[in-house]
DNA sequence: CCGGATCCATTAGGATACTG
DNA sequence: CAGTATCCTAATGGATCCGG
């Protein structure tokens, strides 16, 4: 029984730190590994482009998952890594990644193996 | 380690079943109810229109999260309730329960009690 | 009672060019 | 290197009215 009172918020307050098109990926590379810069995470993430990488990052960062470190030099250096809280969201992203496998196979089951991904 | 293959985006599947305005408050009412006919839903989400509502019933009955059941009858009955499939969504949600209670609270150390909830 | 159809507002996402 | 600024498109959410 979870429900009544604040309960049902609680998950959209979780989804709205998930929600963004990027910010899964990002989060899992700097889970994976640990500290990377702006342009590490640019290359880690192809089809990014700088704003929306930027806009995700910002994002996270505004929620208090991610520490946004500046180094004042020249050239800029900007590193990016998981805070402490933040890292409360791994079980999160752990039991949706278990479903996740479960449910590409699910898709295969319903669809057939024929499409690539669920989108349109 | 969970990373590379087609890893990422299990966490995006996970999240494209969730996302949309009232699809955790739906889920939540039927997991917790069993089965709920159209206007039962109606009246525990009073701010949902029956367009929005439709919309996002069809979309969990889409990805066979939720069963759609149609009694042929005047006046009409339909019925909806979560699939042992969608059953699976359970840990998910309840992880992201967990994790938006204390976030709730840090919230409130961040911004203090001032505000009514997050968005915007 | 449970919708569908139409139209409109808001938001998210992106292409491109420019900058300290 | 790590961003802004501008402009644009697509997707989402909603108000309202119609129908079996």
């Amino acid at each position: 029984m979870v429900h009544e009172c604040k309960s049902k918020r609680t998950v959209e307050t979780a989804l709205e730190i998930l929600v963004g098109k990027w910010k899964p990926v990002i989060l899992f590379h700097l889970i994976d590994q640990g500290t990377l810069r702006f342009s590490e995470l640019q290359r880690l993430i192809p089809d990014v482009t700088k704003k929306m990488l930027t806009t995700q990052l910002r994002e996270l960062e505004y929620h208090d998952i991610i520490n946004r470190k500046v180094y004042a030099q020249i050239p800029p250096k900007v590193e990016y890594s998981i805070t402490e809280y933040g890292e409360g969201l791994k079980p999160v992203l752990l039991s949706m990644h278990e479903w996740g496998l479960t449910h590409l196979d699910h898709l295969d089951d319903l669809y057939g193996e024929s499409q690539e991904t669920i989108e349109k």
